[in-house]
RNA sequence: GCCGCCUUAGCUCAGUCGGUAGAGCGAGUCACUCGUAAUGACUAGGUCGUCGGUUCGAUUCCGACAGGCGGCUCCA
């Protein structure tokens, strides 16, 4: 037996050790119970990793992202076992940690009812009460082969990693077969007998006791793969965490959510409507959801003003002979609306014409529309323009992904040498523009060449990529790459916000357009005379005026700042003496464009303020006897903080410092 | 588009093991006039998503379609 020199590394120190040769990692933690896994020269190794010379061995926490990963990853083995003890003939697809939670794909002849996740549920309880080991077993392709002949999904993962395709095999494929050795992972039982194996890479908990809580969430259908032809598996979600009070706490993050869902909150303070009878993925805005759209429409109409954009308007159907000359007939046909035929004679066939799916062939025809001089440039044309798109059925969502909806769309054209100046400038005026909707969390993204798929030559696309980047970065923002994420037709920039609870939302695009100069030929005069292509760049900032209302709405969870509050101060009186007191004070508030209720109903006042707090509304202001001698009014704020006896100017200037400031109240 | 689930009053939901339905909120009327989250009483409101099948009889069972929800795929 002879000595091994190795060093227990954290972030803040490094301890050298000698141990003896068969040591295995968890003799190092046995002081940090909530050590999981061990990083040894950057590789996660389960605890039973036996050390060897020279390694650096880092303690992983169960609460620490990795520590997560391996705890959810080790529960998605723990429900899969747990399934084919229930549901022997099931078949396993993949299964690996995913954003709080997990997920395994089972082939299963009838799918999962909520009585059978309780009972895996259950199942699974059992099996985390016995304390079953992970113990991590190297195998060769030909053993797992004939080893898992009966789990042909993961038969076919040992072949994709046999011809080095594992890592595209599908998202979360490598959990199951790394680039390396191939391992099984059994589960044993205190006596050592084998309750079950899996085809894993590995690591996992030292066993299944140290999964402190967990549930499962729901099941669903995915493809075998990723890919809508193969066969669709049955998914059970999941969700794992260090200690019940987090799993309760995530619960509940779910269910404020779910509080602050767009549907749900457009539905009960009247603000918009999906009737059947108009179809799906089509809207209507009711009078409070139109103010809320009206005002975010406004407040972008005056900052383009100012930002010398010039408005302009295009029909929303037009001959499909557009869209030829524009390629979406080709590239997109599947995702627009069926033409309507126009005047067909007899058996000749009429003209088709199409509705629009987007605005920038309308927006190219203006600009073609005359001869154009550089002197113009850069020319922006801006036009809240409503499209649509025949969203697969199974996609349509709320606002958030509509059929019918209006992009605040402008198409820019500029030179080459204006393109570093324009972008600097539109990616700042962008970022301005959310912050003032209340939105101030961003990152980028960069979205860059797919070498299969593009036009345009190779030096215009790297001096455009290129010019994107540096304004990108010198925004201070995280830059994210989304390499081959690019449009055929030009790279982009998206900005992707993240909302009051965290989650994030890809915002705006700005996105360059190598494509739709070239077939719609057009032209500008430089000053030497020459005829030269613009440069063309499409961007919108909501993306979807629809989709913005929406996420405002969950963003605010309803609760509008007054600006954009449908109504901003509901008036109460304290009983029907004060109405006439307090329409004195509306109609003056009026006088100043505020939006002024007076509850004149015949309610109890208590009742009243009931339901203002219920309809969000920024300021309810009271008055009663108290206040009427005084010439004041009462505030009550959401939060349920009063304000009482404010002389009523200064009540109405209060109000109206918060509308013009755009402030939360 | 694919898989599963759901659809009863304006909203949220009970209910009918097959014999045409009920609550709360909301709406309307009346009474009450009250100082910070629900005053009381009464009234109206449903061809139980649509169409077809089984049945003496269907809101209930079966099928198709539409719409919704959760995923998957897709999102110019």
């Amino acid at each position: 037996m002879s000595d091994l020199k190795i060093a227990v590394v954290n972030a803040s120190e490094r301890a050298e050790r000698q141990v003896t040769t068969g040591t295995r990692a968890w003799e190092l933690f046995t002081e940090t119970p909530d050590v999981i896994v061990a990083r040894v020269g950057g590789e996660l190794k389960d605890l039973s990793y036996e050390l060897a010379d020279g390694d650096e061995v880092e303690g992983i926490a169960i609460d620490s992202p990795d520590g997560l990963d391996v705890l959810r990853h080790s529960c998605a083995h723990v429900m899969a076992q747990a399934v084919q003890d229930l549901y022997p003939e099931a078949k396993l697809g993949i299964g690996p940690p995913v954003t709080d939670g997990f997920y395994y794909d089972f082939d299963v002849e009838t799918p999962f009812t909520p009585a059978d996740l309780d009972k895996i549920e259950t199942r699974m309880r059992k099996i985390i009460k016995e304390g079953q080991k992970f113990s991590r077993r190297v195998t060769t392709d030909a053993e797992a082969l004939s080893e898992l002949a009966h789990e042909p999904y993961k038969v076919e993962l040992v072949g994709l990693k046999g011809s080095g395709q594992s890592e595209d095999a599908a998202e979360g494929a490598s959990v199951e077969v790394g680039a390396g050795e191939l391992t099984i992972y059994d589960n044993l039982r205190r006596g050592g007998e084998v309750a079950w194996s899996d085809l894993c890479r590995g690591p996992h908990l030292p066993t299944t006791k140290r999964i402190p809580a967990f549930k499962l969430m729901r099941s669903a259908a995915a493809y075998w793969r990723g890919n809508e032809k193969n066969k669709m598996l049955q998914r059970v979600y999941g969700t794992a965490w260090p200690t019940k009070d987090e799993l309760a706490d995530y619960l509940h993050r779910l269910e404020e959510a779910e509080k602050r869902d767009h549907r749900k909150l457009g539905r009960e303070l009247d603000l918009f409507s999906f009737p059947d009878e108009i179809g799906s993925g089509l809207a209507v805005f009711h009078p409070k959801g139109g103010i809320v759209r009206k005002e975010m429409e406004d407040y972008s109409r005056r900052r383009h003003e100012e930002s010398d954009y010039e408005f302009v308007y295009t029909p929303h159907v037009t001959k499909g002979q557009l869209f030829e000359t524009s390629g979406h007939l080709d590239w997109y046909a599947e995702g627009m609306f069926p033409a309507l035929q126009l005047d067909p004679q007899g058996d000749k066939p009429g003209v088709d014409y199409y509705l629009k799916p987007m605005n920038c062939p309308m927006h190219n025809l203006i600009f073609r529309s005359r001869g154009r001089s550089y002197r113009e440039l850069p020319l922006r044309l801006f036009e809240f323009g409503t499209v649509y798109r025949y969203e697969k059925s199974g996609v349509v969502h709320g606002l958030t992904r509509a059929r019918g909806f209006t992009q605040d769309d402008a198409h820019i054209y500029c030179t080459r040498e204006q393109m570093r100046d324009e972008l600097s400038s539109l990616l700042t005026f962008v970022l301005d523009l959310l912050r003032d909707y209340g939105l101030d969390d961003f990152y980028l993204e960069l979205s860059t060449k797919n070498a299969e798929k593009y036009v345009g030559d190779d030096a215009t696309w790297h001096e455009a990529t290129e010019v994107l980047r540096e304004v990108a970065t010198a925004s201070g923002l995280d830059l994210v790459p989304d390499p081959g994420g690019a449009a055929f037709y030009g790279p982009k920039i998206s900005v992707q916000a993240r909302d009051a609870i965290g989650r994030t939302w890809q915002m705006s695009t700005i996105q360059l357009d190598f494509n739709l100069p070239e077939r719609f030929e057009l032209e500008y005069t430089a000053a030497d005379g020459s005829r030269q292509r613009p440069v063309m760049i499409h961007r919108a900032l909501f993306g979807s005026i629809e989709r913005f209302v929406g996420l405002l709405t969950e963003h605010y969870g309803a609760a509008f700042p007054p600006w954009l509050a449908p109504v901003q101060v509901q008036a109460i009186p304290v009983a029907e003496f004060a109405v006439g007191y307090l329409r004195e004070v509306a109609a003056q508030m009026k006088a100043q464009g505020l939006r002024v209720m007076v509850d004149d109903s015949d309610d109890r006042m208590q009742k009243k303020i009931r339901n203002a707090q219920l309809e969000k509304i920024p300021f309810m202001l009271i008055a009663g006897k108290d206040d009427m001698e005084a010439g004041a009014v009462s505030f009550r704020y959401r939060d349920g903080h009063q304000d009482n006896g404010v002389p009523i100017a200064e009540a109405i200037e209060r109000v109206a410092q918060a509308v013009a400031t755009r402030a939360q109240v």
